[in-house]
DNA sequence: CGGGCCGGTCAACAACCGTAGAATGACCAG
DNA sequence: CTGGTCATTCTACGGTTGTTGACCGGCCCG
């Protein structure tokens, strides 16, 4: 094995090492030394390739990029729209997304967790925005996000409930009438029964 | 003044300093010593008065007993329970619940913060899971609880897209029919498409 | 084959943390 | 008035953290 592929393979340990403490951890509880000994390197060695711990979080929580956002969103019409995020919650539903975890977990106290976030959720958002064709299309697409964010943040994050456990195609399925209105118009008008009424 | 009032008042700057500091920053950013100078004391002060870290963030947590749970959820059919759920989120939407804050923005790293909130939410969870019919009641409220804390990471502690901004009653009729499919057994015929289908 | 690059280790520093305990000084009871 | 309680502060200790720079040794180029 050469010496570049050699740097290149330790460097990716260290960073799935990262990835898994900052997605158990957080970013606080996280230290260097604790990732260098996951990784079985010395503390120094991931400083001298990553430089800062701050850069370390960020670079393990790249491909995220990849899992946090659906990738592309095709346009279409608010119909379209809700099976493809339901096809994009579905796919984040089985099999723990680390990287996803670290930047959710870690989002909350380190900031460049947060503005990461930001940054793979606002052009989503406003993707769904585009789809939906009422006024109110920002906050309908924001609770849409919203919503996708709390699923997995109590499935994985909190393991709270049913929701730890339950097959993602259940999931889906009861979530899509909800998206449905949300994402369109439509209101189911018999439903809509404000507490007292006969 | 008498000493214990001023004692108690001491006390009681410490714990609103630190619930602002633990919803501001989490539990791991926060320091005794920042929370001390917050509320103009010593730092030695708080370790007499709370004796731990941990312990402070107990006391400063406590009260979202009654922001966190809402109030006795009243027992009812899958209609009232959804009624009830969103009273009770439109209430937590106007008026920032610091102390909620600071439990949530903890969960995820504090294991203290963690418990008390499984706490606050496994009860109501199952009032919930009572009150609807279905076989799946108890994912479908998981599925409800999931969407209320979505929301109110988004809001709060995310701070991202209309939900940061928008009032609470425009939130709350985009999620009325939302819950309502949620919470019983119809779901809107018609609007079940999923994908391809002529 | 020899010298420099480079992956990797080691030891140490400065800062900060939670925490402990002694010291101080004002207040209240007897 | 006096003695002790108690709120409050000060100083310090041990540990951990991020970060640094010196050092070592094998690999690769000329």
């Amino acid at each position: 094995m050469t010496r570049a592929q050699q740097r290149r393979q330790t460097e990716e340990s260290i960073l799935v090492a990262a990835r898994q403490m900052f997605a158990e951890l957080g970013y606080e509880r996280t230290t260097i030394r604790a990732v260098a000994k996951a990784a079985g390197v010395d503390a120094g060695l991931v400083m001298h390739y990553f430089g800062t711990k701050d850069n370390l979080f960020s670079r393990a929580a790249e491909l995220p990029a990849e899992e946090l956002s659906a990738d592309e969103l095709p346009g279409g019409g608010s119909g379209e729209i809700v099976e493809v995020l339901l096809a994009s919650l579905s796919s984040r539903l089985d099999g723990e997304p680390v990287a996803s975890l670290a930047v959710l977990r870690s989002m909350l106290t380190n900031s460049d967790a947060a503005e990461r976030y930001r940054a793979a959720a606002e052009p989503q958002l406003s993707q769904i925005t585009a789809a939906i064709p009422t006024e109110d299309a920002e906050l309908r697409a924001s609770l849409l996000s919203a919503i996708v964010h709390g699923v997995i943040i109590e499935r994985y994050l909190l393991r709270l409930g049913r929701l730890a456990d339950a097959s993602p195609d259940q999931i889906i399925e009861l979530l899509r009438p909800c998206f449905q209105t949300l994402a369109t118009t439509e209101m189911p008008p018999s439903t809509v029964r404000p507490a007292g009424a006969s």
